[in-house]
DNA sequence: AATGAATGTCGTATGTTTACAACATAAATC
DNA sequence: GATTTATGTTGTAAACATACGACATTCATT
C-alpha cells in the first residue's frame, strides 16, 4: 500500500501539497494562465495552444476540475471551463503562509 | 515514451512546475519547515518528526537535494542538511509572478 | 436522417513516485 | 578490534501520472 501516509500529516500540509501537485505539470500551469487571459470561458481550443493531444489536455482539465481549481460546465457541444477564483486565492494564501513560515530573509543558509 | 512533452513548454513553466512538484508531498513541506525552524543543520532526527520510516524520509531528502531546495553535506556520522535560500527565493518569485499573471482580483470567475 | 464539429470516456503502454525492509558504510565509543 | 550510532544504498511492490488512439455522445447544420 503506497501513498497511504499522506493522511497522517497535518491537514494544511495535505492541502498545500495537493494544490502544489496541481501545478506540478507545465500544461496545467499553462491552462490556468490561458483561462485567466481569455477570461471568457472558452474550452477545447486550449489544446491548440499546447504541444499535447486533445485527449491529454482533456485529462489535465479533468485533473484541475477534480482539484477544484477550475469549473467546467457543458453547454451544448461546447464546454465552459473557468477559473475557480476562491480556490486559487486559498492556494495563494497557503503558499504565502508557507514562505512566511520559512522567513527566508532571516534564515541562515549554509 | 511518457513524460517526454514537458520539455516542449516554456522554460519558466517547466521551472515552476518542477519546484511545485517538490512541494507536492506533505513530508517535503514538513521537512522544509523543520529545517527553517531548527535553523542549525540537523538531520536524521527529522524522521522522528514524521509518520514515515527513516528510509522514506531519506528518499524525500534526496528528492529535495536533487531539486536544489536543500543542501546536504556529510560531516562525520551526521549529515548537515540545510535550506538553499537562493533556490527557495527563486521559487517564491516564480509563484508570485504566476499569481500576478492570474490577477485574481480583477478576474471574472463563473 | 445524415454529416460534421466539439467533447468526453475507455483502454492501454510506459514512466515515476511512494513506502519500506534489508544490507552496507563509516565514525565514535567501549 | 568489536559494538553502537547515524546514515546512505539497493531492491522491490504497489499506486499514480503521462500520453495518446479509438470509440461514444451530443448538438447543429445540411
Amino acid at each position: 500500500m503506497t501513498y497511504t501516509k499522506v493522511k497522517e500529516f497535518e491537514v494544511h500540509l495535505q492541502e498545500l501539497s495537493r494544490l502544489a501537485n496541481l501545478l506540478s505539470h507545465p500544461a496545467r500551469i499553462a491552462i490556468l494562465k490561458y483561462l485567466a487571459e481569455t477570461k471568457t470561458c472558452i474550452s477545447g481550443n486550449i489544446a491548440q495552444e499546447l504541444p499535447l493531444s486533445r485527449t491529454t489536455v482533456s485529462q489535465h482539465l479533468q485533473e484541475l476540475k477534480k482539484g477544484k481549481l477550475i469549473t467546467g460546465e457543458i453547454e451544448g457541444n461546447t464546454v465552459c471551463y473557468c477559473l475557480n477564483i476562491e480556490e486559487l486565492k486559498k492556494f495563494q494564501y497557503l503558499i504565502g503562509n508557507f514562505f512566511n513560515d520559512l522567513d527566508l530573509e532571516n534564515c541562515i543558509g549554509c
